[in-house]
DNA sequence: ATAGGGTTAG
């Protein structure tokens, strides 16, 4: 018996450096069985241990639950390992804790193990007291527990999302002045990093995934300083950064939209030999995205040896980021014909694609894709989705998923708040006030949301009380968003210098458009004394700025100064300045049809142009009269009459009209404001043709029905 | 034991 044990040992040593798969294993483990029963503990804790190594957790456990207990440590140490491979972090934790309480002392290779599903079950309290239980042992000297402990301080670190308001109150109680606004936002300290730098420090030997680690943690918290200072440390130590360090680091870049810090982390990694890298490839297709240089992205996408759902992820949001729409919808679908499953990345990366294009029933297919794939539970995915539908004038489903939602957070109550702001509801501010009741934490976006309520609204003095809420309270420093929010609504109301006055003080420099939008609302007040000073404020600033001379060459045109609009006019050409053409679509039988004022090219403008004549006839016979006084060109009657009647957003309606059954909600999107005469005509043809009308122009929703407009004419 | 992509913004 004894020789038998001891040759068979030997041919299992020897044996198992040669095991190279599953089925090599168990024919071993059957081998054993056949030339030795019963089997030693010691020889079955071998077993389980290369079970283990192929994560074949029910051979391991079946095998394990046949030794007597105590079983071996070495048994314990791999079933530990093998449920945390396999995602059943619980099971490792119950099973490190039962080894304990046998009397079993766990070693160095169980550690990373057990605090990775720490990590995973973010128990930052368990995995403490595993620390304890590592400095007990002495084991905290050791390098791969060292670095799995830095892991799990530096991920359990929460991120600012989701930051338990509360846990701050320094925070809260933040009172920022005006005066010191400028200052960027108190960044929060993060509580896992020094216990990261403790270890880390206190480590002997560190290697490369150990400033990797660390690295990792501070791009985590948001600290690129320290990020970068410890990178350079790095080098100084004599190790080389990887391909894990590369990719932890190029997102810093990319926020910073620092192209050139950016290129040069490229150039390395060519030279090394890591531009195969997946990893490293969608990091760069990010950075480039968020530098705007989406060729680049694309060229790096195309180079990519092979693609998973991560880099078509990284690609489309490249796409869809920087205002290209149709391409993302596109490389969507190219995806989906590539037979790569999207993720709840996905569909939080496509959806802003849809409510910006309007395209509710593609939107509304994709939200069957995510209730059948099952991610519609994920909360970027929802808020995507209250987002979607709000942007496509569907408030109701919105409203549902909201409501609907696990938990809400700041972001989808803004998408919310938001939705209705665009449709001029009040319900914006009483659900604001819900939020705050609701003890969610505002951010800087919300109040954009909120003072775009009250500026639709036309709520004055509230748009005040929430502007001083936000700088006094939440010590929030107002951005151009929120100046150019209020500017807008005093502009509206007539307080024209104290929309000036409010302007001028800003503790931000004044761009453009924010100017801008004191000089539309010159234009709706026919200031023109005003509108001159503005003007000359935004010349000053941005001489470029095409949006203020097309306003004033109109302003000029509709009051009948010919000479001064010309002159304007003769301006913009020498300096090559385009006026941003208008352009409407809708989408008929998912498909998205685009027009243009004036333009011809659609299949059925014939149509099109007949639908477009007998509506004008039928409207005129209930009372409508053309108005064309925003019409500046000093052409004739009969040609401003018609320059009106073939607005983007007459043509898309029409098209409308003929493609969808008597009775239908048509959705309209427009990509300038809508002008007033085609709000008139507009409010006539929902009487007329029995049709409800919704028009998203860059303003804010007009709903018409029987003849009148949710925004009450005050837009 | 370490790595990539996400939702809200006149």
């Amino acid at each position: 018996m004894s020789t038998c044990y001891q040759k068979s040992l030997r041919a299992f040593l020897e044996q198992e450096s040669v095991i190279k798969t599953k089925h090599q294993a168990k024919e071993l483990h059957a081998r054993l069985i056949r030339t030795m029963a019963p089997v030693s503990a010691i020889l079955n804790s071998k077993i389980i241990s290369i079970y283990s190594n192929f994560n074949l957790l029910q051979d391991s456990l079946t095998l394990f639950n046949t030794i007597d207990s105590p079983q071996p440590t070495k048994a314990w140490k791999s079933i530990i390992k093998c449920y945390a491979s396999s995602g059943l972090f619980l099971n490792s934790l119950t099973s490190f804790n039962e080894m304990r309480s046998v009397g079993r002392i766990p070693d160095r290779n169980v550690f990373p193990s057990v605090l990775k599903s720490c990590v995973q079950l973010r128990d930052l309290r368990l995995g403490e007291s595993v620390h304890g239980c590592v400095m007990r042992l002495g084991l905290d000297c050791d390098l791969y527990t060292g670095n799995a402990l830095m892991n799990m301080y530096a991920k359990l670190q929460l991120p600012k999302a989701q930051q338990p308001f509360d846990e701050f109150p320094e925070r809260k109680k933040q009172v920022v002045g005006l005066k010191d606004m400028t200052e960027k936002p108190i960044e929060m300290e993060a509580l896992g990093m020094d216990t990261v730098r403790k270890v880390f420090q206190t480590m002997p030997i560190r290697d490369v995934v150990s400033w990797n680690t660390i690295i990792q943690g501070n791009v985590h918290g948001g600290r690129y300083k320290e990020a970068l200072g410890m990178l350079r440390e790095m080098g100084n130590s004599d190790l080389k950064p990887d391909s894990f360090t590369l990719s932890t680091v190029l997102p810093i870049f990319s926020k910073n939209v620092d192209l050139k810090k950016g290129k040069e982390i490229h150039g390395f990694a060519i030279r090394h030999g890591f531009d195969g890298d997946g990893f490293i490839g969608s990091s760069l297709i990010d950075m480039y995205a968020n530098c705007t240089r989406v060729e680049d992205s694309y060229k790096l996408f195309s180079l990519l040896p092979q693609c998973d759902a991560v880099s078509w992820n990284s690609i489309i949001a490249a796409c869809v980021q920087n205002g290209r729409f149709d391409e993302g919808l596109e490389l969507f679908r190219q995806m989906l014909r590539a037979d790569i499953e999207p993720l709840g990345h996905s569909f939080s990366i496509i959806m802003p694609a849809c409510a910006h294009l309007t395209t509710l029933t593609l939107g509304k297919q994709l939200h069957a894709y995510i209730i059948r794939t099952g991610n519609d539970e994920n909360l970027y995915v929802a808020s995507s989705l209250v987002d979607m539908y709000a942007k496509c004038g569907n408030i109701k489903n919105a409203r549902w998923i909201f409501d609907n939602m696990e938990i809400q957070d700041s972001v989808s109550w803004t998408a919310m708040i938001m939705g209705y702001a665009m449709h001029g509801h009040y319900d914006a501010i009483s659900l604001f006030e819900e939020m705050q009741m609701a003890g969610v934490q505002s951010n800087s976006v919300v109040f954009v949301a909120v003072l775009t309520a009250c500026s639709h609204a036309g709520l004055v003095n509230e748009a005040w009380k929430y502007f001083s809420t936000m700088t006094q309270n939440h010590g929030i420093a107002p951005g151009l968003e929120h100046y150019a929010a209020l500017a807008d609504l005093l502009g509206r109301a007539g307080r024209l210098q104290e929309a000036y006055d409010f302007i001028s003080s800003m503790h931000i420099k004044p761009t453009g458009s924010v100017w801008s939008a004191l000089l539309s609302a010159c234009r709706v007040h026919r200031n023109f004394e005003m509108a001159d000073k503005v003007a000359k404020e935004i010349f000053k600033i941005d001489p470029e700025y095409t949006g203020a001379y097309a306003l004033l060459s109109n302003m000029y045109g509709a009051a009948g100064s010919w000479k001064e609009a010309q002159k304007i006019r003769i301006t913009m050409r020498r300096k090559g300045m385009k006026k941003k053409p208008a352009c409407s679509w809708i989408e008929v039988k998912n498909k998205v049809h685009a027009f243009v004022a004036g333009d011809k090219s659609h299949p059925f403008y014939g149509q099109i142009d007949e639908a477009l004549q007998d509506i004008l006839e039928r409207i005129e016979n209930e009372g409508y009269v053309p108005d064309t006084s925003e019409i500046p060109h000093d052409v004739d009657e009969e040609q401003k009459r018609y320059a009106v009647s073939t607005h983007s957003e007459r043509l898309a309606i029409a098209f409308g009209i003929i493609s969808s059954p008597a009775g239908t909600t048509i959705r309209v999107t427009k990509n300038l404001r809508v002008c007033v005469d085609c709000h008139t005509a507009i409010k006539f043809i929902s009487k007329t043709m029995g049709r409800e009308i919704i028009v998203r122009d860059n303003i804010r929703f007009h709903h018409f029905k029987d003849g009148n407009c949710s925004c009450g004419d005050y837009w």
